[in-house]
DNA sequence: TTAATAGTTGCATAGTTGCGCAAATATACA
DNA sequence: TGTATATTTGCGCAACTATGCAACTATTAA
C-alpha cells in the first residue's frame, strides 16, 4: 500500500470517524430506499445545514450517492464500496507475513 | 447499534483516519515483531514527539499494545481487534434488510 | 557518576473542524 | 405570480488537532 493509497484511505476513515456522520451512515444502512436530507436530520444532533455539510463530505468520499429529485436530494449508501474498503484494510491487518 | 457504540466506533475510525497514524498502523502491519517508537519514526513525516503522541492515541483506542522493555517501548498491532471492528461495520453496511 | 539513548510532556502556534444562524438558491404548487 | 418546502452557502465562533521545539524523565552503559 503506497503513500497515496494510505492518504486516500485515511480520508475515507476520517469521513466515517465523526459521530454524526457515522450516525447518518448507520441510518442509511437500515433504509432500503434512498432518503432525503430532511428525513436524515432526525438521526443526528445537528440542524439541516450541518446535515447538508456532513452529507457533502460523505458523498465526496464516495460513501453515499446523491440523486436529485425535484427539490429533494435522495441519499443512498454505497454499501459495496464502503464495505470493500473496510474489508481490504481488515484483510491487510490480519494477513500473516512470512518475512520481517 | 446504539448511540454509545456509534460514538465508540467513530473514535476508533477517527484514530485510524489520520494519515500519519494510518501509516504507523500499516507499518506495524508488515512487522512480525513489535517495533519501538524510534524505528516507527521513519514511516511518517513527524518528529519523535509527534510519533509518541500518535502512538498514544492508537493505544488509547486499543489499536496497538505497548510493551515496556528497558528504555524502549515496543508497539504491536492488535490485529484481531481492529480487523474485527472493521468487519463488523462492513457486515452491517452490507446486510440486506427485509423491512423499511 | 557521567554521558548517551529512548521516549514523553509543556508550550506556543497554525490550521482545521463542527456548529448555528441567516441569507440565498432551487423547485414545486396554488 | 406569490408562497411553501428542501437544501446549500457565507459568516463567525469556539473547540479541537497536529506540529516542532525544548525541557524533562527513565534507563542503559562506560
Amino acid at each position: 500500500m503506497d503513500t497515496l493509497d494510505i492518504s486516500k484511505l485515511a480520508d475515507l476513515l476520517k469521513a466515517l470517524g465523526e459521530v454524526n456522520r457515522l450516525s447518518l451512515v448507520c441510518t442509511l444502512c437500515d433504509c432500503k430506499t434512498a432518503q432525503n436530507a430532511t428525513c436524515l436530520c432526525s438521526c443526528c444532533s445537528v440542524d439541516a445545514s450541518g446535515v447538508s455539510r456532513h452529507l457533502k463530505i460523505l458523498s465526496q468520499q464516495g460513501i453515499v450517492t446523491v440523486e436529485k429529485r425535484g427539490r429533494e436530494r435522495n441519499y443512498s449508501l454505497n454499501r459495496a464500496y464502503v464495505a470493500t474498503r473496510l474489508r481490504e484494510l481488515a484483510d491487510r491487518i490480519e494477513s500473516n507475513l512470512e518475512t520481517s
